[in-house]
DNA sequence: CTGTTAGCGCGTTCAA
DNA sequence: TTGAACGCGCTAACAG
């Protein structure tokens, strides 16, 4: 009678421990696998706690070793569309491998200036490192991690050599894909691009920048429109590009491009024939898009995993390299035809 | 000295007793206001906490309390763009919300039909509640959760009358936007409809059929398609229902309207001249169509805080409504006109 | 109003 | 190979 209640809500290691007749530092080893324990008493008791589905509790565990078994990532609650769709891959990716650790991952929702959520969940001890998830200009969360002592890694270049970080060598992929273009001999490429406050744009826009420099041209600044964070900024620019008579434009991200490509539809410019239209993402908004949109294609799940096995090393008071590049693939679709 | 070198990484709650010649408990009453402390005595403790940056472990404080101060939210993975941006919405209400109680956020990345990771930090205990941000036909989720007993709730509707689940009238919504357009003289409304294993897909399903029968009409099966999930299969919907001579195509979520709406703009489709065309949500996807889009408009991220606020409730051991019915709005727009 | 004593559930010494 | 005792950092019950 006792025996089968003894699926009770909240076993702990004592009742097993007891119902065995064994102590709490054997079933804790038989647990955890450290420290022998003979192998019939070991049997015993992982048959036991199977059949009584008995699972330790994280939390005393965490509290015995200081550690959560959490990892907090932070996730920009003002971002445009494909940035979401950025962050959810990011974060499922980073969720299943640290599952594999039996870690889990702690949401920190932040925005343009306030990072009181992140503060909040770091000074209340809640997780063991952060990774953080976009980095920017202005270093006020990477200050902030970096005085508060606990671990971190982020997604995105920062400046600072001390910070284990990883890059998808956005500068790279976009010098490719400008090229390319170039080559292509398209002469007039408008670059439309986001908010310079995100260290990716600047990345995004060295890479084009490379581009013209390595072929020995020069970028015409008048072609470039930095900032277009609204649709309307971004249906200026195609109208003044347009005026400029640009025979391409380059997007830094899908949902410049999402705007660009609806103000093309709505203005009667075809594609590619009257405009070629390119992207420096590649989100699922303009997956069945006709033409199909020339781009970068970057895989978000796999920068969740490798930050999620880029902090877990930190903790593991492993080395890591202090910048992590992770490749791209350029996908010529024939909206640049 | 030594005083100013409490400012070290991991202050305990003793240090602080230690460093004020008081003991443990009064810290901890001055801190948590339970249980009354003499006003000097509070404001001593207050102030050197403040000054030596001291804060409570979250942890600790959690064990004693048999507590985690955690919040399961289960996010699917498998999921389209706009569903995508209504978790991400319905996440950082929930974040900001949970966050003025001292709650945090943990993720749980869930497919179709592994909800592995859910298991694996319920039976952990690593949190007090869970937020099921998807109800679907199958009540595999639900009926775990029931099993393991931990409070939760759902978003979206479950079939289950113990169940809190916070629901915002898809039902009701989409009949009204179904009637609006009955009224409005279309006679042949085709429905490309999602997922018919979620639990939100039968809700509008049930509110299309609402509308004809209140209007004493009957639906024309022949215009109904649904488990339209991808591209192509939204995309033959769309060529038999004009085939049909359909005259408006309602759609179940924005990924499949802007399907659609590729798919007019590809065939040279206009709307609304050629077809009317509405959507049964309203995600940022379509934010800068033109024409705009008519469609129902949910406040996701006001559902996310509703439902932490009744997880916690909930756990506080208050009484909560089965179903809680959030509103809606009906929002006309030129590709109805 | 404050301090002492026990736990919360587990890991980890140190002996045996 | 096993167990007893202690500690992780904090709250709660019970004094005084």
């Amino acid at each position: 009678m006792e025996e089968k209640l003894q699926n009770k809500e909240n076993m702990t290691i004592s009742d097993v421990a007891e119902a065995l007749g064994v102590s709490k530092t054997t079933v804790s080893r038989a647990i955890s696998g450290k420290g022998r324990v003979g192998a019939t008493t070991r049997n015993k008791v992982l048959s036991y706690i199977e059949k009584h589905n008995y699972k330790p509790s994280t939390v005393a565990k965490g509290l015995a070793q200081s550690r959560t078994y959490n990892i907090c990532v932070t996730i920009p609650s003002d971002c445009g569309v494909s940035e979401q769709l950025f962050f959810q891959s990011v974060v499922a990716g980073m969720c299943n491998y640290l599952a594999l650790r039996d870690y889990d991952v702690v949401v920190a929702s932040i925005s343009d200036m306030d990072i009181s959520n992140l503060k909040r969940i770091v000074s209340n001890h809640k997780v063991d490192g952060v990774i953080v998830s976009r980095t920017y200009r202005n270093g006020i969360i990477v200050e902030y991690l970096k005085e508060s002592h606990i671990p971190f890694v982020t997604l995105g270049l920062c400046n600072d050599k001390e910070v284990a970080q990883i890059d998808c060598d956005h500068r790279e992929g976009c010098k490719e894909l400008t090229s390319l273009l170039l080559m292509r001999g398209m002469k007039k490429i408008g670059l439309i691009g986001g908010d310079t406050r995100h260290m990716v744009t600047q990345s995004r826009y060295q890479g084009y920048l490379d581009a013209f420099k390595e072929l020995g041209l020069e970028a015409d600044q008048q072609l470039i429109y930095e900032n277009s964070i609204t649709a309307v900024l971004v249906e200026n620019a195609v109208e003044e590009l347009m005026v400029q008579q640009a025979d391409c434009i380059l997007c830094m991200d899908d949902s410049i491009c999402n705007f660009v490509l609806h103000k093309c539809s709505h203005d009667g410019i075809i594609i590619p024939e009257d405009l070629k239209v390119a992207s420096f993402f590649n989100s699922s908004i303009l997956e069945n898009h006709r033409p199909a949109i020339t781009c970068l294609n970057f895989d978000n799940n796999e920068e969740g995993v490798i930050a999620a096995k880029t902090i877990l090393d930190l903790l593991d008071g492993k080395e890591v390299p202090n910048v992590k590049k992770l490749g791209y693939q350029v996908i010529i679709n024939n909206s640049t035809k």
